[in-house]
DNA sequence: ATCGTATGAGAGCGATCGCTCCCAAATGGA
DNA sequence: TCCATTTGGGAGCGATCGCTCTCATACGAT
């Protein structure tokens, strides 16, 4: 019916997503997407209302691509809930094993420059941390139900625990901290969930 | 000499550090900062050189002030190792126990929002991150030496773990989250460091 | 009392902010 | 082919950004 787009949303989405999760929502100008995505700002405002809405439009894309997958990868383990557990929170903040610092966690970032001032950001930053909490509780849940925790874990305390490392482990991964650090944490954030199972007594001699 | 200065310097980089503290550096403009100190854009920058100059003041009121004051109630404890970590942490995301959300730590925000850009704040960001790891060391090393504390925890292990949890309870009290839940968070978190202590044996009857 | 000096007040600098408008170009339906 | 419609390009809107300048004012040293 009329001219069509010479450029893909989704994939200018992505491109917004990206440029907001290393600087921030402050810091990154209207001129800098335009220039990221290879949009003037007309068609930048026609396609995506004004800056705000991009900024929730790319946190949407965000929980539907690196949450989501985080979520998956979480959930699909097949192997000891400790070392799921472990390999996955490695994944999580090693990600920044290249040369520079990761970005961290847009989530994170986002909830910490613009806190509870943004209802509409706080919404979707909260729903965010919820499924990160629900798949730790799931993982939890699951190892304290087949012998691998202690079956006086206290879940929900468990989880509360669990996730609020993920979020310090996030910080000091933008931060640029030490990665063996890092796991360090990680290592010992595990052992805090209790005695490991009870190997099969070897005969002794 | 000359004309005295009708402001208190000390006072305005105080009421300056408040100011990026609930807003973050880039939503804080030098105007808000002039409406807030009650300075005219003249004797902002004659005194503190630029905004960027400023916020390094700020941070290190900050150090000075906040964080000073965290680590001197975490060595001056006088209780049972896990109690003072206890009470610290509860005190630490506790000030948000008003109305609204308080603001989480100026640090961890700082360190979020602008990542490692900029040495000058990182620099200052780390130096705060490390008083903070080496009180932690000290308490648990105490609590280890005098037997509160299991002799083979992994002091340093422990310390990152501690200190990732404080961040990530430094972004949750930010983003507004159920004190509640937060005391859940670190009540587990001590319990994670080992059993207590055992108790003189009761007679039994 | 006089003078040198730093202050508070505020206009205003160029640049950039988020955003709007106008217009030629490009398309699909008739 | 012609028209209705939406696009890409880009000038430019008012507002605000970080920051500088000028100048009368108010103080301390002499």
């Amino acid at each position: 019916m009329a001219r069509p787009r010479q450029f893909d949303e989704q994939e200018a989405v992505a491109q917004a997503t990206d440029l907001f999760w290393r600087r921030g929502y402050n810091a990154t100008s209207v001129r800098d997407l335009g220039a990221e995505l290879h949009l003037t700002p007309s068609s930048l405002y026609r396609t995506f209302e004004d800056k705000h809405t991009l900024f929730l439009r790319a946190l949407d894309h965000y929980r539907a691509t690196e949450s989501a997958q985080a979520r998956e990868r979480l959930a699909t383990a097949g192997q000891p809930v400790r070392d799921a557990l472990r390999d996955w929170l490695l994944w999580l903040v090693g990600c920044a094993a290249g040369t520079e610092p990761g970005p961290g966690c847009l989530v994170v970032n986002t909830a910490t420059e613009l806190g509870t001032t943004d209802t509409e950001v706080s919404a979707r930053t909260e729903a965010a941390f919820e499924v990160t909490r629900s798949a730790l509780r799931s993982l939890l849940d699951e190892g304290r139900r087949n012998g691998e925790l202690p079956t006086d874990l206290d879940l929900d305390a468990a989880v509360e625990l669990l996730f609020t490392t993920v979020l310090g482990l996030r910080v000091r991964e933008r931060a640029g901290h030490d990665p063996h650090r890092l796991a360090t944490t990680i290592d010992f954030a595990i052992r805090g969930l209790g005695p490991a199972p009870t190997e099969p007594v070897r005969s002794e001699r």
